[in-house]
DNA sequence: TTGATGCGCAACCAAAGGTTGCATATGGCA
DNA sequence: TGCCATATGCAACCTTTGGTTGCGCATCAA
């Protein structure tokens, strides 16, 4: 049943790199490739490259301003990926409890039959 | 702040193919490299592969039956990464959440001063 | 025993993430 | 105005990762 996920947004939010970009965002509000990559262990230029991603998948916005550019987290889109998340964990913790309960029962029952 | 999380684990329900592989090994109980090749768009070699990393990170194991090998769901630590899924959405819903409060009180004040 | 099947290993390819180097544009200041 | 510092973008190059094909080995079954 796989989930229907949007592949492009998950793996987006996939990298660990992009992760922590996008916390950073939230916390300190609108960056730059520069002032992003003083946060991170990556070059300004892999920034770069992954806020590339990030544009391209909707969830940051860039926008020019005098010689700098700055990105900010796109909220609603953000909202969905989190959502996607929020549901891939339901599925997965679902068919755990299913699991769970089945292999409940199989013991029970074996418990019983030992009874007999 | 990046919300503590085991990169290994992320990155190996990351990919997407993998995450699917999880899903069938959950719906359909153990399955081998061949039999959940059938059921994706990869060769049973791709398979092989991903199964790898799952059992690196513990997601899945793998046991030697003849000549087959058959993979399982370990669902503790499927549990732990469904906890993170949780953990990263929270975080980042709590953030979007916050954003959303702030923006509405300025909005609030923006409208009190222009009714002075 | 012999053929079919399931696996693992190796070689090879393409895409993604990362780095360095360089050219360009813009902002600030003497 | 003119010069220097700084933020970006672009290109070349490297390594890792996901994918493929080909091949050899083990095992099950007729």
């Amino acid at each position: 049943m796989s989930t229907a996920v949007d592949d492009d947004l998950w793996s987006a939010i996939g990298d660990p790199i992009r992760r922590t970009m996008i916390d950073l965002l939230l916390a300190g509000g609108p960056g730059t490739a520069t002032s992003l990559s003083e946060q991170l262990p990556v070059t300004r230029q892999a920034v770069s490259k992954h806020l590339a991603v990030l544009d391209r998948v909707g969830l940051v916005h860039g926008a020019p301003a005098g010689r700098e550019r700055h990105f900010q987290v796109d909220e609603a889109q953000l909202a969905r990926a989190v959502a996607q998340l929020a549901a891939v964990g339901a599925t997965w913790d679902a068919r755990l409890r299913r699991i769970k309960r089945i292999a409940e029962a199989i013991e029970r029952n074996r418990n019983n039959n030992q009874g007999d």
